[in-house]
DNA sequence: CCAATAACCGAAAAAAGATTCGGTATGTCG
DNA sequence: CGACATACCGAATCTTTTTTCGGTTATTGG
């Protein structure tokens, strides 16, 4: 349970870090457990799947750790969506959150050793998406040519 | 465009493999090339993004090269999206078709190099999420016994 | 005190993604 | 030939994810 505790509120739970309402996590909830989980993709993605997740990541990575500064230097995001991730991330034990009581009191969030574990896929990741972006941009230019 | 010509009309293209229609193209598209694109992280899961393309990776790697096949080692999917998600693949060049002329004549995909330089990162993915599936189950179920 | 900023949150709407369903075409095998 | 399997495809529908919007609370700096 642990930092589980930081959490409280079920509803708040549900609600605020998967985006449902308790009514429905039931099954919503077996549906998730009996579908997948017996594939490490699948796991895995649940984790970071989401479209900001690795970004987010990445983002407190290299010390970009508070909401608001996340989010502008991820110009394209709602800072809501932001807030979500963020949260789904905390839940999962990917980042924590420590908001120190010193000047400026604001929340920060770091990664976890768990979320560290993460940094040499995210690397590999954008290293090939680095790698390629002229490939797929040409593609996606081909593509309206022909339109 | 080599084998862009495979693919025929673009009606095709753009909605099988995209999934909307012609009309909504080119705002779709705009945005889509402005948006993005300078990130990595977002080229890649521009590639691989789908909910089941890595495992549809995994699967032609593993030697399940053809379409029912691999939505059979997929159960959760339906045959529509792994034939979706095939064709956007096929599109940047991340599988090729090769429907042989021979007995028994169905098509088979195969990975490209681009697909096979994917393999790392979903070898490093797929280990990543089987030594968590247990934490990341555990976490679940403590969310369950709260609820 | 007051304006500004940050961290959140809930709800509704929009967008994106996946599924279901009903087709066509083609080939195989008994 | 006729039943069956495969490869596709389009459209409608449903689900999930993201965004937009309108708040509350708390802190900071003038």
């Amino acid at each position: 349970m642990a930092d589980f505790e930081a959490i409280n509120g079920c509803n708040r739970i549900a609600n605020a870090y998967f985006g449902f309402k308790l009514k429905d996590w039931e099954s919503m909830y077996t549906r998730k457990i009996d579908e997948d989980l017996d594939c490490g993709i699948r796991v895995a993605l649940k984790i970071f799947g989401g479209k900001w997740k690795l970004c987010i990541i990445d983002a407190i990575n290299k010390g970009i750790v508070r909401p608001v500064e996340i989010h502008k230097n991820i110009p394209d995001s709602s800072l809501r969506v932001i807030e979500i991730q963020l949260a789904e991330l905390l839940f999962f034990g990917v980042v924590d959150k420590c908001s120190e009581d010193v000047y400026p009191k604001k929340s920060e969030y770091e990664l976890t050793a768990l979320g560290k574990s993460l940094l040499p896929i995210l690397a590999q990741i954008d290293s090939w998406g680095m790698a390629h972006s002229e490939f797929v941009k040409e593609r996606l230019l081909e593509l309206e040519e022909e339109v």
